[in-house]
DNA sequence: CTGAAAGCGCTAACAA
DNA sequence: TTGTTAGCGCTTTCAG
């Protein structure tokens, strides 16, 4: 009775494993054990804690916990930002599966870090979480390095490890970009552009790899004039179309952007220079972010699992944990190609964009 | 030289205080000043400390410096989830200011923990975070009392305590409503239908009210049936659209969402009824979440400050956290009409739906 | 099966 | 100005 009495500052602390102890009568070293699954405890000694526990709302000091040398049960996800659904829809997944094992997620944006990062890998490395998540687009190699040096357990998201060394989760980027162009080029299109992402990403690259596999498969000429590289943001999507619009002739009747963000740029710049999509264009995203069904129309897209790959990674992730000497796994999750309302017919196939094994007489219309 | 050897399981502990209290030759409570950035330490000790602490690679252990009753300089965020730009535009802004002032943000979506928020709750009010920030649109009374009673310093995000004693930053709700109804009715439409939020939730509800007085002030009678009640969902937005465009004759010429995602609900529906944006139904929204531009058209809406708002959240959590006894405050920031290409002037004003003063023999076109 | 006790890394009196 | 020291709450041997 006798912290009444001063408003502020009031130090509260919270109840500890002592008050327990001291309500069911057995030393905080029990109650530990009971806290922490031990087997060996009696049936009886058990329930009077667990029943202390209950009456006093005692909740473990994770701090102290964790700088005992246990866990923190919190892992850390270090993201890029958090302006587009693609981030939080990993997230949700990593979200569920923690959620499910009793983790935290501690969140960092580098976007606000920048240059604090290692300090934060640091951090992270140093007990504050017991294992850490990546999305980072671009994964400097010196955290790479470190983390594998203290082999501290972490996972990469949507991005390769240059290396080869890491846990991975990514989706068939490569089969995917494969689809969609297949896909365009049924629809008749075979001036298909193509903007890229990032080319230092490795993703970026496969999914570039597999618009020309397939273009060559269709027997279409790559076209270096139709390949524009981008950075998947809307932004150099939208002038990469108005690039690709004004400049090439003939121009692209489909244009395939790397991710969504871009594809959206490119709608704009389509819609801008007065063409329709897709009638007079088509276009097709990467990624399936929410909002490619929020845009009009409907953007057609390679779908990743992002909420899959989330969930997945933090799978692997807490396997590392559980068994440090758990050796790197790459998982690789299937894309899928969602057909929505931005892609359509090519409405002016040319005769000079037929290849080779086309060229016959045309013929007339009766 | 003895850590090289063994495999598996090496437990590499971090650098501590002590091994740069060792390698500086001071005491390790000299250290711990230099680094806490205690003034009197002389100018030559504290060069030797900083440059151990450089070449050893020091990075203080959180855990240990937050056990000691000291700050954990984390800061939880509650958020419904990830999914939209909403929560991820306002983490923008937290995450900015936190960076700035060296704390560290962490993330519970409370769409994963259902039920174990409470336990999140206590294991943030035990020394997890140094405080908490609800973005949480229905936030239980139990918590708030809780962390009151408690004293621990919270701030409320975009959602007023019904009991007006927390600190909260809000947007000035009721005034943008007004103005976005305004304009609609300066667009001569006159039938303007409106689908609520979740009117549990104060802004809900404050917007509703800047509708209908904007309405009143027109001198355009409110007529219930215009009035439909959602719940912020896109989903939502499409069915009371479908409703409010079958079953209401004459049918509103406009629609005031309550919020972006239940606005890009209304551009569905609207648009598979058959009808034009803006040509023949004028939609509006609120919050300009990034996704509002991506649309097409381009989604006119009232502008939350988004980002703003959780920078001004931080820093005021920030104050609390710095002094317990600081009052709660309520700020409440200006919202704005951002006008883009999906709202029109009405092109089928009836008469009957001028108000009295306007009733004036037409004009004749020259 | 349970208790005693030694720290984990750090901060903050209190001494010197 | 700097050193010494007592814990913060908890896990984990080591002894009963």
């Amino acid at each position: 009775m006798n912290n009444e009495s001063n408003p502020p500052q009031k130090k509260k602390r919270g109840v500890t494993i002592i008050d327990v102890a001291r309500a069911s009568d057995v030393s905080y070293a029990t109650v530990s054990r009971v806290l922490s699954g031990y087997e060996f405890v009696r049936e009886s000694t058990r329930n009077r804690v667990m029943e202390a526990v209950e009456r006093l709302g005692y909740v473990a000091n994770l701090q102290a916990r964790s700088l005992k040398g246990g866990r923190s049960r919190i892992v850390g996800l270090l993201a890029p930002n958090l302006d587009n659904g693609y981030v939080g829809t990993i997230a949700r997944g990593i979200d569920g599966e923690l959620a499910g094992n009793n983790y935290d997620l501690m969140l960092y944006t580098s976007h606000s870090h920048r240059g604090k990062e290692a300090f934060y890998v640091g951090a992270i490395m140093n007990g504050l979480a017991d294992g850490l998540l990546l999305i980072a687009p671009l994964v400097p190699m010196t955290y790479l390095n470190e983390l594998r040096e203290q082999n501290f357990p972490y996972a990469l998201i949507d991005q390769a490890d240059p290396t080869e060394n890491s846990s991975v989760v990514e989706a068939t980027n490569w089969q995917g970009a494969y689809e969609a162009t297949r896909y365009l080029n049924q629809l008749g299109h075979t001036r298909i552009a193509f903007i890229t992402g990032l080319l230092a990403v490795r993703s970026a690259v496969d999914r570039m790899q597999g618009y020309k596999a397939a273009l060559t498969d269709c027997n279409i000429p790559v076209r270096e004039e139709l390949i524009i590289e981008g950075n998947y943001q809307q932004q150099t999507g939208y002038e990469a179309t108005k690039k690709l619009l004004q400049s090439v002739n003939p121009p692209p009747t489909a244009i395939f952007a790397s991710n969504d963000l871009s594809a959206f740029g490119a709608m704009d710049a389509a819609r801008e220079s007065g063409l329709r999509i897709p009638e007079d264009i088509s276009i097709i995203g990467f990624d399936d972010v929410p909002q490619a069904s929020f845009v009009y129309p409907k953007l057609t897209t390679v779908r990743q699992p992002l909420e899959e790959m989330g969930r997945v990674a933090a799978k692997m992730l807490l396997a590392q944990i559980e068994d440090r000497s758990h050796p790197p796994q790459r998982i690789t999750l299937p894309t899928e190609l969602v057909i929505r309302d931005s892609c359509g017919p090519n409405r002016r196939r040319e005769h000079e964009d037929l290849v080779e094994k086309d060229r016959r007489p045309p013929i007339e219309n009766p």
